[in-house]
RNA sequence: GCGGGCGUGAUGGAACUGGUAGACAUAUCGGACUUAAAAUCCGUGGGCCGAAAGGCCGUGUGGGUUCAAAUCCCACCGCCCGCACCA
């Protein structure tokens, strides 16, 4: 009887699927589409565990599709321009372009062996000339629609990197990937006007039926829609140009609370100041310093200086507020003025109080305990649909919502002449210049003559030169003549490139949809991506909930204005699921000075006392589940765990124990036991294999629970509930294993047990499909169908219970009448019992699932 | 601060639209086979009481709705995530 062997079986299905080309996406009219596909990976160099999940995941549902009669297409690329590259070429030498490609080389070959059903075909690395040529043919076309644009702008500016970024990859005030403090700097660059469809993009939101609330949240948030008022204060005395001061409220309601204006340090009038009075000017200075770190933000003392200048009220032109400079006062949302309304604000508060301002509360609880701002209580903030009493009020009843009163008081205001309802969005225009070498060049040229000239869409693709260095900081093309002097593509004469590149964020916001026809000398291919096109399912991880997604469903409405994409394609994916991490326990003990050491799971022996180094036997701490990083040492290599077990039992492990959307721990007792369960499969299927014809007494309890696990397994891939797929898997093993049926029937439930394993366990299902003389290649095979007669038996077990307490248990025909469940439940021993003699006052029967009696 | 999510054995987790809580797996312990070990097979596997049959308790805590609650509602505790001087 032959082993267990993936280290030969697995190259051998493989093999046989490539001669096939059994993953191969074709169109073809006579079947429905399916594409699935996972973000595509960075070329780091090594292929990491949780890529395995990732794919794999991906991979079951392509093969599940396939089985069940789509044309599948599921593709894979690198996304392979960024940073990394530019920093191997700056540390090592060497050229980007190099590394990059030969960290795909490698990463393929480490891919390759987990026999993914993958289309290799269509692949293609976002730095392939032909691909960013074509990104370069719809930036030129966006351009032409308006949809980018160039002007000057304050940016955030990462010191190390050197380069520009977006504010979507400033987190806590420091850069996405360099962790640096960013910068303010001016510089001209490019936008893409994602703005404009800031209503769009979030009101469509509603209609991702498919994809997870929270990212549908994240998003929302992040485009961040207000509605509020905007209008003026009038100026006392006006001031060097200005007798106006432009407010903008999203609580008009809280007017009559208000008590002093303030303004922005980098607000006109506070500059205008600022420039004759050094008392100010020192002031602003102070306020501008250390506003982006997370501490300042959350600990800055609220700083304010009154200028002296004083409004009017626009409802009493007899109410003058004093006007301060405040530190807290953003000049780029909003007008960079607010009003402050101490009573309802605690920020205003805080800064009244500092002051000695005026608190005016204008609406109180309508019940309950409640000390008044004025009388030292807190500042009063409910919820803006909650009823509260008006104080206060201009036209409106008594009581009413906030959301009530912000309505009235727009209504009010734009009645009386006073400013004007108005919506904002926080989503800004997309900075997408970088100063970087190894990106996307845009394809324009600045000509002395002719302003930003657009490049010839002949003349693309704008290649990047190959002959450059990365001995100086800096962008190379900057300082590279022959490819950045050529002359005017409108008048000839001389000029110099854009060497600025495209955000790498703008290479996978298209990715998708090249995917449909690779190899097209248009960006698309309209017929295929109307055949391909939405991606049915997209996998990938929940840090990419905003940028990435939020950009990609911009890029697909520029795609389809600029006549790229069908209009369907405005929402390109129309299935969303975000997938955990795979986590590793953490092995650390503690050197001289109390620092943390680590150690590799493989230098670390788990005993029952604990676990203890393997060399020295020191005792070691144990912190579980902790997300895998080189620094703590607790990764796992995917290349060793299938030299180890072979790709199914990683592929199988990763899927079961814990629900896909969440993080699962590897464990090597865990991979050990997944390992063991295969092999036994494997066992059993040539123990079955080799075995005679037998009795049939025992065939239909083992087929019945055969068309039960086709349910459920289906079930589970259908809803990726791949953990509870598995488990229905293991305990139809187990049922296998055991049943006394006859040779027939056990064939039977072994072929369908490796169909069904099949999408996660793919090569070992098809040496059993192979054994058991199955037809062709499982991976063509129709998936099983469920025998509906077989899932309901001819009589059901109910449980009893007795006052919600479950007592017994009865078996009664499938179809019995209410009354004759009835009469058996009450008639059993066990009921009886219970009752001790009391009289039921009622029994319901839940047909096929309880019953209950209430004494 | 605002918004969202989660809390089930020693562990990962299962439980359809409220209907037998703990499927499946891991750890543990016991047994068979073996000179021995591995592998394999059988059993144990929430707590308490009991020889057993069985009983009582049990899904973070407290309350509520219901014939019936892990699931629905309210309050609290704890953990996680997103956003944030956003007017």
């Amino acid at each position: 009887m032959s082993r267990y062997d993936p280290a030969t079986l697995e190259p051998k299905w493989q093999q046989a699927w490539d001669e096939a080309g059994t993953f191969l996406a074709t169109r073809t009219a006579d079947k429905p589409k399916y594409y699935v596909l996972e973000m595509f990976p960075y070329p780091s160099g090594r292929i990491h565990i949780g890529h395995v999940r990732n794919y794999t995941m991906g991979d079951v549902i392509a093969r599940y599709k396939k089985s069940t009669g789509h044309n599948v297409l599921h593709p894979m690329g690198f996304d392979a321009f960024g940073m990394p590259a530019e920093n191997a070429a700056m540390e090592n030498g060497g050229h980007p372009a190099d590394w990059t490609y030969q960290n795909i080389d490698t990463m393929v070959a480490q891919m390759k062996p987990l026999g993914f059903g993958l289309d290799w075909s269509r692949m293609f690395a976002t730095c392939d000339p032909e691909y960013y040529g074509q990104q370069q043919a719809l930036f030129l076309d966006f351009l032409e629609k308006g949809l980018v644009y160039r002007r000057n702008a304050v940016v955030n500016w990462d010191p190390v990197d050197m380069t520009v970024l977006a504010n979507e990859q400033v987190i806590d005030g420091r850069g996405w990937r360099s962790g640096a403090e960013v910068e303010r700097r001016e510089l001209t660059q490019w936008f893409f006007k994602i703005s404009d469809y800031s209503e769009e993009l979030l009101d469509a939101l509603d209609r991702l039926d498919d994809w997870p609330a929270k990212v549908k949240l994240m998003q929302a948030n992040w485009i961040g829609k207000s509605r509020g008022l905007q209008f003026a204060f009038g100026l006392v005395e006006p001031t060097r140009g200005h007798d106006r001061i432009e407010v903008y409220t999203t609580r008009p309601d809280t007017l009559l609370g208000a008590s002093f204006i303030g303004i922005s340090p980098d607000h006109p009038i506070a500059k205008e100041l600022e420039a004759h009075d050094p008392k100010v000017a020192a002031f602003c200075a102070e306020a501008r310093r250390g506003g982006t770190t997370e501490e300042a933000i959350e600990k800055a003392e609220k700083l304010g200086y009154d200028t002296g200048l004083t409004c009017r009220h626009p409802f009493d032109t007899s109410w003058e507020l004093p006007v301060y400079i405040a530190n807290f006062i953003l000049m780029d949302y909003g007008t960079g003025a607010i009003f402050g309304c101490p009573a309802h604000d605690q920020r205003d508060l805080d800064f009244a109080r500092k002051y000695g301002l005026d608190i005016v509360s204008t609406f109180v609880p309508l019940k309950g305990d409640h000390v008044k701002p004025e009388d030292g209580g807190e500042a009063y903030v409910p919820p803006k649909s909650e009823k509260v009493h008006w104080k206060l009020a201009f036209d409106w009843n008594d009581e009413a919502t906030g959301e009530e009163a912000i309505d009235a008081a727009i209504r009010f205001c734009e009645g009386k002449g006073v400013g004007h309802g108005v919506t904002k969005f926080r989503l800004r225009d997309w900075g997408l210049s970088r100063q970087r070498y190894w990106g996307c060049p845009i394809p324009v040229v600045h000509c002395e003559e002719c302003g930003v000239v657009p490049e010839k869409k002949e003349n693309l693709p704008v290649e990047l030169p190959k002959d450059v260095s990365f001995d100086v900081p800096g962008n190379p093309l900057d300082r590279h003549p022959t490819w950045r002097d050529v002359p005017c593509p409108r008048c000839g004469k001389p000029a110099k490139r854009e060497t600025d590149t495209m955000d790498t964020f703008v290479d996978s916001s298209w990715y998708f949809a090249r995917f449909t026809a690779p190899r097209a000398d248009t960006p698309t291919d309209v017929a295929e991506a109307e055949y391909w096109m939405n991606v049915d399912q997209y996998i990938g991880g929940i840090e990419h909930a905003i940028l990435h997604l939020l950009y990609s469903r911009f890029f697909a409405r520029a795609m389809h204005l600029t006549g790229h994409l069908p209009e369907k394609c405005k929402e390109p994916f129309d299935a969303l699921f975000t997938q955990g991490m795979v986590t590793h326990a953490i092995y650390v003990t503690r050197d001289e000075n109390d620092r943390p050491v680590y150690h590799f799971p493989e230098d670390v022996e788990i005993h029952e006392s604990g676990a203890r180094l393997g060399a020295t036997g020191e005792e070691v701490e144990v912190i579980p589940s902790a997300k895998m990083s080189k620094s703590k040492k607790n990764v796992v290599d995917p290349v060793n765990i299938i030299q180890t077990y072979g790709a199914d039992t990683a592929r199988w492990f990763v899927l079961s124990d814990s629900p896909p959307e969440r993080d699962v721990e590897w464990t090597a007792s865990g991979a050990e036991a997944a390992n063991r369960h295969l092999a036994r499969v494997h066992r059993i299927a040539t123990e079955i294999a080799a075995s005679e014809a037998g009795p049939h007494e025992a065939d239909e309890p083992l087929l019945r629970e055969m068309h039960r696990t086709i349910f459920d397994v289906t079930a589970g891939i259908e809803s990726f509930g791949f953990n509870a797929a598995i488990a229905k898997l293991y305990a139809f093993t187990n049922t296998l294993a055991k049943s006394q049926a006859g040779a027939e029937a056990k064939r039977a439930a072994m072929r369908t047990l490796a169909q069904l394993m099949s999408p996660m366990t793919p090569h070992l299902s098809e040496e059993i499909w192979h054994l058991l003389g199955g037809e062709g290649l499982i991976a063509d095979a129709p998936w099983p169908v469920a025998d509906e007669a077989m899932l309901v038996s001819d009589t059901v077990t109910l449980p009893i219970q007795v006052n919600g307490k479950r007592r017994s248990e009865i078996t009664v025909a499938k179809d019995a009448s209410k009354e004759e469940v009835e009469k058996t439940a009450l008639a059993d021993d066990a009921v009886v019992k219970a009752l001790d003699g009391g009289v039921p006052k009622k029994v319901i029967v839940v047909p096929g699932r309880i019953v209950n009696v209430v004494v």
